[in-house]
DNA sequence: ATGAAAGCGCTAACAT
DNA sequence: ATGTTAGCGCTTTCAT
């Protein structure tokens, strides 16, 4: 196929010069309208589009945002995505998407893929900001951002590494509120199924957690970790039920894992989810994405609202590269206990709205 | 910040010459060992990478994949998309994002975003290549890439433009089975919920389910529109439901749809989902992705193979990469019917496998 | 095996 | 308002 038309070829056929043909593809130089009306058409003839990467050469700037994602199997993660995604491309950005390598049974390798740490590509594709949406990061990949001049935020995470901004729900408060109310509601043995380890998230809601429970007299809760994965959660699950003295209260680290974790409670121990009496098992998540309100769950949890983390994460961006003395901040932005029916609500406690089923417009 | 380090910054810092980094860095080519060794040194002492932009410019490739997606919120999207990107990434390709604008009740506009049609930005940076998986798309948007030279493959959609390679899952052959199985199953009055009335895959999907009644000496089936969302499918079997004569048996165009039948038919009408009598109802979808094997929904569906379908997507690619001649081919994977709960069994058909709960690897 | 030189398609001074 | 010129950082002949 031909080559495609460049600019030269346009101010040819329009018989001006190349960097007219420029001009009027940039908004706001100054073209005389008979001039841009000639260069349009030949433009249009010769189906000539400006050459983004040519531009970013001399610019210096390549209009590219990496994303980088451990797993998009955990709804909350392709909802961001979605509105990462309109509102960068609503500001001029495209978003170059890079996906971590998933090793069987261990933690998401943001930092490997098809042999190339995924940074390395970052770095060459000359991504004018990083976005960290895994829940998994290796201090290489902040470290070598930092040098490279390129801003990074951290979504849903925080870490200790000088100069990265990073945007999170309330872990904290989140989890302190789930506690209270469970101890509120009267459960005597609550159990915490931990994401991964090594997330700040999963620990600051587990601290929020664990010290709510205190408040109310309670002792440290049972403790399993689900790797924030559907199968690892079942089996925390599974260990945590089959003790002799099994929990009557599950807080999941994230609602991905709270809902298979209901699925298991019922379908493998025959518990009745959120109710009274000893086959009855309350289970709370945190995120309030997708599932969590479909009545099938009716999850109770902690809600991490994508709209407000979305536009901090892209304030972040934008204010980094206007001004990239900036320091890194970190945003925290509130949540609220969503109260459902998967989690035996204290008495007097109004009762839970009712069923959200699908409506409303679209 | 100090501006990124160059090749010539490498160069000087090896006394050497910038070809010989640019050698060190382009696999299999010709340079001593020793040269390399200090190249390499120099560029890690500079944190040096190559920059992918500039090469691009002069290799007339940019290793880009441009991929364009409607909405993230049905899970069969965001399972494609991580299969994609590690598929690409594995073959030295990235990819790059698009999503496209939402205008409310109206069908997905693949067209704009932020004001610029989405065909204008893919083709202004260069993509080397295609993969459109909105379900929405206009005739432009293929005539332009045709136009352009850049290879396009439709995942999950055919059209008729010539030039445009497709890869689908088996639309008719999935609706006839799932049509001759409910027929079977003594389902008198089945009814479709259609996805979108312009998408290609509804309609075969369609067309096979209304030739597998007709076969079955059953009239043509009730209908409703669902568009493809939770939203557009719950007010269409609301509307199913409310008739006189309503439907014994619904086959939604995805499981999308059919996971938000089943919840409005269970909490809105009292339904049983699968069973006998006159309170049952009979759902069965298309996809079999994520949450149709949920025990919550136990949905009957028709498998659409994601990782056969992105091995083809890639390849399609590829192939047209390397032979940019190749005519357009058409790839439809085949699939086959899912029997779980959700519907009611033909007699002597044997019970479905124990429920799918979460385990295994991960 | 290595270096010098010529662009890839564009923007950004700088003239006019 | 328009044209001329000089690169952006790299790959690729072409010499040596």
């Amino acid at each position: 196929p031909a080559r495609r038309a460049t600019a030269h070829d346009v101010a040819r056929r329009a018989g001006t010069s190349q960097s007219a043909v420029s001009r009027v593809f940039t908004p706001g130089a100054s073209v005389s309208p008979a001039l841009r009306e000639r260069v349009l058409a030949a433009a249009r003839d010769l189906g000539y589009r400006p050459n983004a990467i040519a531009r970013s050469l001399i610019t210096r700037r390549s209009r590219l945002v990496a994303v980088a994602m451990a797993r998009l199997d955990n709804p909350f993660y392709p909802a961001m995505l979605e509105a990462l995604s309109d509102r960068l491309q609503r500001h001029g950005y495209q978003v170059l998407l890079f996906t971590a390598d998933h090793p069987p049974g261990g933690e998401p390798a943001i930092e490997s893929s098809g042999g190339e740490p995924v940074i390395e590509q970052v770095l060459r594709y000359q991504a004018d900001a990083v976005v960290l949406a895994a829940t998994s990061l290796s201090s290489v990949f902040a470290r070598e951002c930092r040098r490279a001049g390129v801003p990074a935020v951290l979504f849903n995470r925080v870490t200790d590494e000088p100069g990265l901004s990073s945007v999170t729900g309330d872990n904290a408060r989140g989890g302190h509120a789930i506690g209270a109310f469970l101890a509120a509601g009267g459960h005597r043995r609550p159990a915490f199924v931990a994401g991964l380890e090594a997330s700040s998230t999963s620990r600051d809601r587990e601290r929020g957690f664990g010290a709510a429970l205190r408040e109310a007299g309670l002792g440290p809760p049972l403790r399993a970790v689900g790797h924030y994965t559907r199968e690892g959660a079942a089996a925390a699950i599974r260990a945590l039920l089959r003790r002799a003295d099994r929990p009557d209260a599950v807080f999941c680290a994230n609602d991905h894992m709270a809902i298979a974790c209901i699925e298991v409670a019922r379908h493998e121990f025959g518990l009745r989810i959120g109710g009274d009496g000893a086959d009855a098992l309350s289970v709370v998540g945190f995120d309030d994405a997708g599932p969590a309100a479909w009545p099938a769950y009716d999850l109770t949890t902690f809600s991490q609202p994508l709209a407000p983390m979305v536009d901090a994460t892209v304030r972040l961006l934008l204010d980094a590269l206007a001004t990239p003395s900036r320091p890194a901040r970190h945003v925290v932005i509130g949540g609220a206990l969503v109260v459902r029916g998967s989690a035996r609500r204290p008495p007097g406690r109004p009762d839970p709205p009712p069923l959200p089923l699908p409506s409303g417009p679209r």
